[in-house]
DNA sequence: TGATTTACCAAACAAGTGTTTGTTTGATAA
DNA sequence: TTATCAAACAAACACTTGTTTGGTAAATCA
């Protein structure tokens, strides 16, 4: 069992039930080994929590920004952003699953380090959203958190079978329009 | 101590570290007394959250459905209604807070009941955007998961000291208009 | 007055947590 | 064959969890 397998079953078991409802026992049976195993492949829980988080942005990141890449206007652009978004949130092989997760409970180091990460991601937005030509009244900063808000809570309605993840995300954008 | 009282001091931990987290001990302690000493007015934990929740509902149930009979077009009541849901979500002495604690962890039963109370709250808002002129093209029931998305996100990144709570839900609101 | 109820404490319980330790297994290379 | 290494097991560690039990002061009621 590489370090690469037993990340991919924490990132959906993390998506899943959080952090600290994930116990290590529970990845470690769910890879086919004992809690105490782990160990050899990761110095702590905190560390795999960062592994896998770390893994989850670099993957969003990379799917959004080849997204943006291809498009050459800026509502276009930020669609673009806006599928590779959920699309990467709603997977469940994706590890930015992991990034709707509850960092409430971690201890402040750790916690800080995620948050650092996930800023740094959503940097883009900022950037995607300065570009648009808004109503000049408009609150930039809380129209991003409007998008990013509806997005990311998508995870805790969204079930297979209705719209695709690709049509919500610009249904949530041209709403906005 | 009043059973009240046990409430409200639940009400802000489970709001602030979720269900999970907050352990008997921490209220307790908050609460001045002993862990023990809470069964005397709650058989269990899943007790308490349920009244904790129940509360909750009711309270943001009262302010919206006060808010919404005070108003009198479509566009103002919907408004009014999600000015009161954002004021109960982000206030630390309402019960209504711990509505957006996350309740994957929660045994099978308690988590349907505390769904089932949550859809029936919601179901006013269907009502309110069913009343509203939107474009035909419109799919009405994402139209209000996007709205109650990016509301029920706003205590994740909400801060006291800039716009207030009823200026972020009508901007939420305008931005869709 | 005496009896009962109210509201709590003190201490324990079993189960589950992350983590550490010593040991074993199978493969690989000298 | 010998030596080494990666990768795992088995069992314990100290600690936290929700919960239970028995006792006890103070208030209330008969």
């Amino acid at each position: 069992m590489s370090r690469e397998t037993l990340m991919a079953v924490s990132a959906r078991l993390f998506a899943r039930g959080g952090f600290d409802a994930t116990s290590m026992r529970d990845i470690a049976g769910e890879a086919g080994m004992l809690a105490g195993s782990m160990y050899y492949h990761f110095s702590s829980k905190n560390d795999l929590i960062a592994a896998v988080y770390e893994e989850g942005v670099a993957e969003i990141s990379a799917a959004v920004d080849a997204a943006v890449a291809a498009a050459d206007t800026p509502w276009t652009r930020l669609e673009a952003a806006c599928v590779a978004h959920l699309q990467s949130l709603l997977s469940d092989t994706a590890h930015a699953a992991v990034m709707t997760a509850d960092l409430r409970r971690l201890d402040a180091r750790l916690r800080r380090r995620l948050i650092a990460m996930r800023d740094a991601y959503e940097r883009r937005f900022i950037d995607l959203v300065t570009a648009l030509p808004l109503g000049t009244g408009t609150d930039r900063t809380l129209w991003r958190l409007q998008l990013l808000g509806a997005l990311n809570w998508t995870p805790t309605w969204y079930r297979p079978g209705g719209k695709s993840p690709a049509a919500i995300a610009r249904a949530l954008v041209a709403a906005l329009r």
